[in-house]
DNA sequence: AAATATTTTTAGAATTATTCTAAAAAATTT
DNA sequence: AAATTTTTTAGAATAATTCTAAAAATATTT
């Protein structure tokens, strides 16, 4: 692993969890001034490739960048955008007894408004 | 509703079900030879929004609309890329329960092999 | 260490799907 | 028919990501 690949994969396990691929390369641009997007985009598919990351797809807008690779989902909150982790366990078994049609894998996006925002 | 506004529903109507905008521009082009691309947009818009379709966003192509418009899952094949219409109900509260956050609506797309596919 | 090969990074163009804007055309209301 | 509103056109703009080819960095072999 090079040490622009490690700084990227260092950025994301020191914030909050879920980076779009801009917000990663504003941070690296703080150490490595030159670096361009092609490179986070690279590095991104490569810390992804290799189970370091997650790459996970929004509703609408940009992906994220997830620093926890194990299984698990996300809700969006709908007021401050705010990304929460959750654990639904692995469904594929269980949507396939329910609608007879095999399914090997699913993408699952949630819709919340968050504690925070909820109390607010 | 115009003359344009019901030929694309139509069109969609008489389709296998699912089609993306590109296509259903093609096929609107027959009808309407001068047709735009940004008219087929904005009708899509219209009627997704009086409730006569569906639109439905796929985990990397383009979006699809949907004759149904009732509420459904979709599940994509990965070897023909056939789109199965599948029924698991309104998930929002079970997910709420499993979870603890509250989940007031969700995204799901199903990956399968379908029948078709499976008997090849 | 030099030469060679491989991998990574850069620079910037290309792509894809969609939205936006402003003018023109069509339809509806007065 | 005139005025108003809505729809459609034409084409530019946008946003996120991918692609391509060259340059730079790194690793491997001699």
């Amino acid at each position: 692993m090079t040490q622009k690949r490690a700084a990227i994969l260092q950025i994301l396990r020191e914030s909050e969890g879920h980076l779009p691929a801009d917000e990663i390369f504003r941070r690296a641009k703080e150490k490595y001034p030159g670096i361009v997007l092609a490179t986070v985009y690279n590095t991104l598919h490569y810390l992804t490739e290799e189970g370091h990351i997650k790459h996970i797809r929004t509703a609408d807008g940009p992906d994220f960048y997830d620093k926890t690779p194990t299984p698990h989902e996300h809700a969006f909150c709908s007021s401050c955008g705010r990304v929460l982790d959750v654990d639904l366990g692995d469904l594929a078994d269980e949507f396939t007894k329910r609608t007879g049609v095999t399914i090997d894998s699913y993408e699952l996006i949630l819709h919340t408004r968050c504690p925070h925002c909820q109390s607010s």
